[in-house]
DNA sequence: TAATATTACGTATTACGTAAAGATT
DNA sequence: AATCTTTACGTAATACGTAATATTA
């Protein structure tokens, strides 16, 4: 079971005709038809009742269409929340603090940061105390 | 989003190794580690911090691990309800009942189940009623 | 340094598009 | 007869395996 096999079987199944479903999928209508057989197989049987105006689902395609519509949207969901994450795992942050105060209040936060957040980039803004900068060198570059 | 890759995935979140989980999954580990990073560039970053001794599950990974496992419970559950309807979709049926009273009973019934199930083959032992000859004809072949 | 992940590259599988054929009302 | 699905076949994209390289504790 692939994921575009589950786009083009909800393709059929709205539109209830192979030829649309392909141009909304963007692909031939051959190779929709190939993708749903192999599905078929897969489950056991057909998923349509082919007929001259389009298909229309069987007690199989009727069972299916429901979950079938479930994974994808699963999909796309679980790719969100993924991406929602992104703000927080990239990009640069700039620093700046009493050089007395962030002398020693600094690098253990920095090294924490840095191990949570191994791609985000931090910039001090004031470098007046050696112990930070050098602990900024330890992250590479 | 492809269905290999959330069991590459999974594989290698239970196991933590890119190499023991390619071996679960029959693929070499660098093919692995290639669709492995496929999937981490469509969810907008890394899912694993890599280690000397495997993968950990960085705070992306956290949250997908538990929707890839859905999606494909999900998958295998609609598979196996789909395949399930196999027993029922296809086959003959032979039936038999009183002349007078399947005359009138009979059609409406017949008409609906094989509206349902219209690859199921309905064979009628007694014959002696015009109307459910007629009827049963109407089914095409 | 030892164990692992990553990259490079050639190969094989797989999906795709076009064109022709088949099927159904 | 007309329209849609299906099959055939050549092509392009993609995943794979092997070998070499880079990385990390």
């Amino acid at each position: 079971m692939e994921t575009h096999q589950l786009r083009y079987f909800l393709a059929v199944a709205q539109t209830g005709l192979f030829t649309q479903a392909a141009k909304q999928c963007n692909v031939s209508q051959p190779s929709l038809s190939v993708q749903i057989a192999k599905l078929e197989d897969e489950l056991g049987g057909p998923l349509f009742e082919r007929t001259r105006k389009g298909g229309r689902l069987t007690a199989r395609g009727e069972t299916f269409l429901p979950r079938a519509r479930k994974i994808l949207e699963e999909m796309e969901s679980a790719r969100e929340d993924a991406k929602a994450l992104s703000g927080l795992t990239l990009g640069k942050v700039s620093l700046g603090c009493m050089p007395t105060t962030g002398a020693h209040l600094l690098p253990p936060i920095l090294t924490a940061f840095r191990k949570s957040h191994p791609k985000i980039q931090v910039q001090l803004k004031e470098e007046s105390s050696p112990d930070l900068a050098r602990d900024l060198e330890q992250g590479g570059s």
